[in-house]
DNA sequence: TAATAGCACTCTCAATACCAGAGTGCTAAT
DNA sequence: ATTAGCACTCTGGTATTGAGAGTGCTATTA
């Protein structure tokens, strides 16, 4: 899998590069003169037949140039790329921190707008993640009287306020009585999770009937019903670039493609994909994500704020895009996201 | 502009319809042969002609059948429809409001729920706009001590909590004085529209500095830039069937639908068309709104909460879409909203 | 006199043929 | 081991052609 020598690699490399750049089936004569090699065409010819028996290029019918196949892509990417040659230009790299700054107070703005960003610069599709709701940890939570029965209720974790509901109890409480409940509740489950707490208040409320006022025990349903759950309705986040897409996909990629942004369970599939692993990917043919999508691929990134709480972005171009831009470029925007998260 | 006779308004309309049905050119012996009108293609013919002289129907070359114009679609749209033909087949209608009235809760995800039911039996692009939240009645405002030099601030309208943010004193205030300072503030804006009010707090600033106390003065500052401006970045609400786009819309068409959505400023010029006037109404050839979607048509209309809030629901499609199905589609569903939002 | 049948004409679209260009694999020579 | 040379193959663009569909005009009919 591994043992190609020297010369293959170049001159892999070389088509991958060229094909990139030219869009075009990349024969033997073109490359002798894009590239200085010192070998003539009849030599490369040779080579190219023993990486297309290999498996890295193919071509789309005989006498017709080669293109890298997936795994040829793979291969690029993993091996070819060096790490020097990845750097951002530092133009580039102010300009995408300075505009991600200007966005610190909301994160879902923020969010947005790091998408945004990073579609206009790319000029391809880009997509975030939002933090998963349910990883958020809770700070405390606080019932406020408001009108007669009603009462405000507040659940804030250290990101800021997560959830708010006006809610109706059956009996007029004091907000001395709130408070007190507030307090217990609060000595409970402030720490947790928002998961976490939704599951322990499912079990205590079936064990320990007994254990709390009638008060207590409706606010802690109420408490319970409130935390906002990951439905997969909520509309897809940070989401920009979505008219690039006329410029690299097909009509079937790009009803594939809008099809999977409007369902929701494609983004699942894809944090799956990469919660595995932090930090960069690549994922090349992302026809094992979604059918109708081959030909695409996927520079995605992990981000943080402060209390681990984790979202991803990145961009979905073809295939054949420039892995070398492509990046740093979302290295640089993650890294960012995570730098302005965290000291919030 | 009106004076067709009523042979050739017969033949008209079966044009248009036999073009949308068909969507190829239709010609005269096909025409004969579909329609029972009591004349022969010869006869047909000479209409044709008139009604190609007159603008209504064009050929896309010599020796091709006839295709309605832009002028043609009006027409049909606004005297050949009749209002009997335009009912909702009860199934329909009943699955329509049913699954509206599941999502009575909040209102974004209503109005996200009713674009998506839109679009699922359109099988065209459904938008909608959410009320402007400019013109939301403000109800009250309330500032809740928190935590040290902190205050919840929480703007409440008919409709629910408009906004909440915790925000920072620069000195530590007694609830009461806090409260003090609210009733005063809702005395004097409660009842006017978050535009109006956000208005006043200016000038009233300006002019009368003197008359209030440091912290009411403070407060009031806060309050002003709390209240939710119509940036223009927020994304649009409800959006549902883009994946449809590749049914029935060209590249070209497409690229400019992504963009005027992500763009924002093609609400606003929506926005002003139809609110012109009220109920459903058929915009034929949308290249006056964005060039590049020509072709494309709208049926849209508005809808109100109880506070006579409004906003607009419908689809886009191609021009030659089946009106006598959408508009009642999208007449029902705007009322249905304007039902559901009124009760609540 | 309005409606119609017939006919010559026009234009598109699909199929076919053709050719230049680019690329390959193989063989023989260096 | 590398390379030059050559015969072969495949695509993509450009003509060419013929069938099909439709029109406008004219002569005919009721």
């Amino acid at each position: 899998m591994k043992k190609l020598d020297e010369r293959r690699k170049k001159i892999l490399k070389a088509i991958v590069q060229s094909y990139i750049d030219c869009n075009t089936p990349i024969g033997s004569v073109l490359l002798t003169k894009m590239y200085p090699i010192g070998l003539s065409s009849a030599t490369i010819r040779n080579i190219m037949a023993k990486l297309e028996e290999a498996g890295y290029i193919s071509q789309p019918h005989t006498s017709a140039g080669r293109v890298p196949t997936e795994k040829g892509y793979r291969f690029y990417v993993d091996n070819l790329l060096e790490e020097q040659s990845l750097t951002l230009s530092s133009d580039l790299s102010r300009e995408l921190s300075n505009k991600l700054r200007s966005y610190e107070k909301n994160n879902n703005v923020l969010i947005d707008e790091a998408a945004k960003t990073l579609s206009s610069v790319s000029h391809y599709l880009a997509i975030a993640t939002p933090p998963k709701v349910e990883d958020i940890l809770l700070k405390r939570i606080k019932f406020i009287k408001y009108e007669k029965r009603q009462v405000l209720t507040i659940l804030i974790s250290d990101e800021g306020i997560v959830e708010n509901k006006i809610i109706e109890l059956d009996k007029i409480h004091s907000q001395a009585q709130l408070d007190e409940a507030a307090m217990y509740i609060n000595s409970k489950f402030s720490g947790l999770s928002l998961k976490e707490a939704r599951e322990r208040i499912s079990n205590q409320l079936i064990k320990e009937k007994t254990l709390y006022n009638r008060l207590t025990a409706n606010l802690l349903y109420i408490f319970k019903n409130i935390i906002p759950q990951e439905t997969g309705s909520q509309p897809l986040n940070g989401l920009s670039g979505t008219s690039y897409l006329t410029d690299f996909a097909s009509m079937k990629q790009i009803k594939g493609i809008l099809r999977a942004i409007e369902d929701k369970r494609f983004m699942l599939k894809l944090l799956q994909q990469i919660s595995a692993s932090k930090g960069t990917q690549v994922i090349v043919g992302m026809d094992q994500i979604i059918p109708a999508m081959s030909e695409l691929s996927m520079v995605i990134s992990t981000f943080s704020s402060k209390s681990l709480v984790s979202g991803a972005i990145g961009i979905i171009g073809p295939t054949r895009m420039n892995y070398m831009k492509m990046i740093p470029m979302v290295d640089h925007t993650a890294k960012a996201l995570t730098k302005i998260l965290s000291k919030f």
